[in-house]
RNA sequence: GGAGAGGUGACUGAGUGGUUGAAGGUGCGCGAUUGGAAAUCGCGUGUAGGUGAUGAGCCUACCGAGGGUUCGAAUCCCUCCCUCUCCGCCA
């Protein structure tokens, strides 16, 4: 959510930026309600300013033993008229809430406008596309003859869209979580969090799913709980009306989740396998920062998604979204994908996003700044390091053998036993 | 699920109807003291909104959340949420 008074006073780059986002925001709505209960705001301050003054006056007058029930009179009056002030200003805040939060976060400068995903802007490329073999087949082909994945037996648990990893299978997707964890706890100095993979509504709002995303997301009805659709969700909210000491910051956690999305309506393209299913693991970086330094964190946040990709020799290739493709809450963001030689297609595996504090304000974070001084907003971020199946459907085409087999990436191989070949 | 206790500022902790936005302490900032530091002393330190010039000042609200009683609520009543302890159930 942006600043309200940042809104009254650049309302035509708000326009702009709701514009360049491709977003159906009513601002105009916005700013008149705006004005409308700042208008009923100074009336009622003013009764309740006299109510003050005269409720002491009434205790003075009861301490001398006087009579005040003049004045008591006159007070229960204004009291009244105050009630009726604020049920008006109470529903108008309802409605001023209701239209800030279809204000989208502003992008960053930096950020080209375009109006969809053919417009991102292709930043660098890390290793070519290539494989062990010339014609790699797709990975639930290979997985299902390795034994090694079970989307069948999966669909009889939960149904179609979820996928079971089975002997070696599992223990690649563990060995990858592992992997990747220590990579950042100990290579990039993040901190290590287990956090529930359910949260409430509060949480979702923090972090900007609702409103927007209500029916992508499982909802437990009888605890009012989501099941969480990134690690974004938790580990943001973790400090979720708290104000840090400045020099706690930067705060940097990773954290292993699965996700949840329901994926409603996009059955069909891309489906297949691995490519789009309704749980899958996650490797997730959330920073928490001081303002000044957020698109450098950004830019760190992105190598160390990257990092992960080069340790498993995954050619990949990164690109800033456009205004058209940037999601809701986000100001910058980048995309990371890797190519799949078996499908034949890049996959994104990390979406790293710097959110300034649209989040932070939203979800009331915010920290005491070192040399002392007013709270302030953080700024967040959050990129994933990486997500998993994807991940798996690149190892199991890109590193195919003539004979059959996969090769285990070197990096894997100490958290596999030392196993050099999945036959 | 049952019984009980409790939720106050960055933290700790007083406060049961009328100068309490909130004592005391910690922390933090500035200053004094010191060769320097520690210790000590003094002063200052909440958040949000409104109104001013994004100044000073002034006003309003906020003591888990939301309602209610009252001229007046951190303080009384109701509902809900959360935390802790004990019991039950259970991985």
């Amino acid at each position: 959510m942006l600043d309200l008074r940042f809104i009254r006073a650049n309302p035509e780059l708000v326009a702009k930026a709701i514009r360049d986002k491709g977003e159906k925001a009513d601002l105009g709505g916005l700013l008149s309600i705006d004005e409308e209960v700042r208008a009923l705001l100074v009336e009622s301050e003013a009764l309740k300013r006299e109510r003050n003054v005269e409720s002491e006056k009434i205790a003075v007058l009861r301490k001398e033993g006087a009579d005040a029930s003049a004045e008591i009179a006159r007070m229960r009056d204004v009291s009244g008229r105050i009630k009726e002030y604020d049920e008006k200003l109470a529903a108008l805040r309802v409605d001023l809430t209701a239209a800030a939060l279809t204000i989208p976060n502003v992008p960053h400068e930096s950020v080209p406008v375009g109006a969809d995903e053919d417009e991102n802007v292709a930043v660098r490329s890390w290793g070519e596309p290539r494989s062990l073999v010339a014609d790699p087949v797709p990975h639930w082909e290979i997985g299902e003859t390795l034994g090694i994945l079970d989307i069948k037996g999966a669909s009889r648990i939960a149904g179609s869209g979820f996928v079971a990893f089975t002997g070696t299978g599992a223990r690649l997707e563990r060995a990858l979580i592992a992997f990747m964890i220590d990579l950042h706890v100990n290579g990039h100095g993040y901190t290590e969090v287990s956090p529930p993979f359910v949260a409430n509504r509060a949480a979702m709002e923090g972090t900007g799913q609702l409103p927007k995303l209500e029916f992508d997301m499982y909802h437990c009805s009888e605890d009012d709980l989501f099941l969480i659709p990134t690690g974004e969700v938790p580990l943001t909210n973790l400090h979720r009306d708290e104000i840090l000491q400045g020099e706690r910051l930067p705060v940097k956690y990773v954290a292993y989740t699965p996700c949840f999305r329901r994926e409603a309506g996009s059955y069909g393209k891309d489906t297949r396998g691995l490519l789009r299913v309704h749980q899958f693991d996650k490797v997730e970086m959330v920073k928490l920062v001081e303002p000044e330094t957020s698109y450098d964190e950004l830019e760190a946040l992105t190598s160390n998604a990257e990092a992960v990709l080069e340790a498993l020799d995954l050619p990949y290739r990164v690109k800033v979204l456009c205004t058209g493709d940037l999601s809701f809450s986000a100001a910058k963001c980048y995309d990371i994908d890797i190519w799949s030689a078996g499908v034949k297609q890049w996959l994104e595996v990390s979406s790293c996003s710097n959110f300034e504090d649209f989040q932070a304000r939203r979800a009331g974070l915010r920290y005491h700044p070192a040399g002392g001084g007013k709270a302030r907003y953080v700024h967040t971020l959050n990129g994933s390091g990486v997500a998993m199946a994807r991940t798996v459907v690149a190892i199991l085409e890109n590193y195919q053998t003539d004979r059959g087999t996969i090769v285990v990436p070197e990096a894997l191989r100490p958290y596999m036993n030392g196993l050099e070949e999945i036959t």
